[in-house]
DNA sequence: AATCTTTATCGTAATATTGCGATATAATAA
DNA sequence: TTATTATATCGCAATATTACGATAAAGATT
């Protein structure tokens, strides 16, 4: 077929693979950046920040917004987009815990 | 249209976007975790731990590779895949500083 | 109310991903 | 050499993603 099985893995597994697909693409690592260093997060500033078009830009917020790494608040005609800590808190908290199980581990061949 | 733009972004964001990528299928966490847990990284065990069919385990294995988030060993008739530590170590170093960097800032809205 | 500004949604084309049966390849074993 | 075993690749169908013009929706401004 083609559909992704994601039944048939645990509900964490398939969290951690919707985070992390919500950073599958340069843009929405770049939105991510940009929220991370201005002090604006006005939804145009973003548009104009990057080489997208306004309703590809949209979209691509409104994938971080669903996999919750960011979320939106009205301010009067605009948008102001800002990182959800909480999610990016489990996201660095999940690849600490790899990376110190992986020091630990005496991998045997490779 | 329809290609992503990836020739618009940094060297820097199309990594970290390849990486995600790399873990953007619950399958591919899947192997990871199972990777990290095992003292057998042999492909046939993998196949045998996944609800997938050996040709899938097989590309999803292709693309993490391609990532360079694991590497293979060619094992007699088996291959024996790895976790590669440095890329791993690069994806908790991305996550640790973006962390810390939001904790330090006061974001306005949300 | 009519207009302007800002963002979201629709519709659709191009492209990429996912999954797997069939088959190829490569190393070992008989 | 002929199996056997383990993994990769091919080919294709189903589905998902990416991009954007056109347009809608929601709020501000006049």
């Amino acid at each position: 077929m083609g559909a992704a099985k994601t039944e048939e893995f645990t509900k964490r597994q398939n969290s951690i693979a919707t985070l992390a697909k919500a950073l599958a693409h340069p843009a929405r690592v770049a939105i991510l950046e940009y929220l991370l260093k201005t002090d604006n997060c006005i939804c145009g500033d973003i548009v104009n920040e990057l080489p997208l078009a306004q309703p590809t830009v949209s979209q691509h917020l409104k994938e971080m917004k669903t996999a919750g790494l960011i979320q939106g608040s009205v301010e009067g005609t605009a948008i102001c987009y800002c990182i959800n800590k909480d999610t990016l808190q489990k996201l660095q908290a999940y690849f600490s815990q790899l990376s110190v199980k992986l020091e630990a581990k005496n991998q045997k061949c490779c």
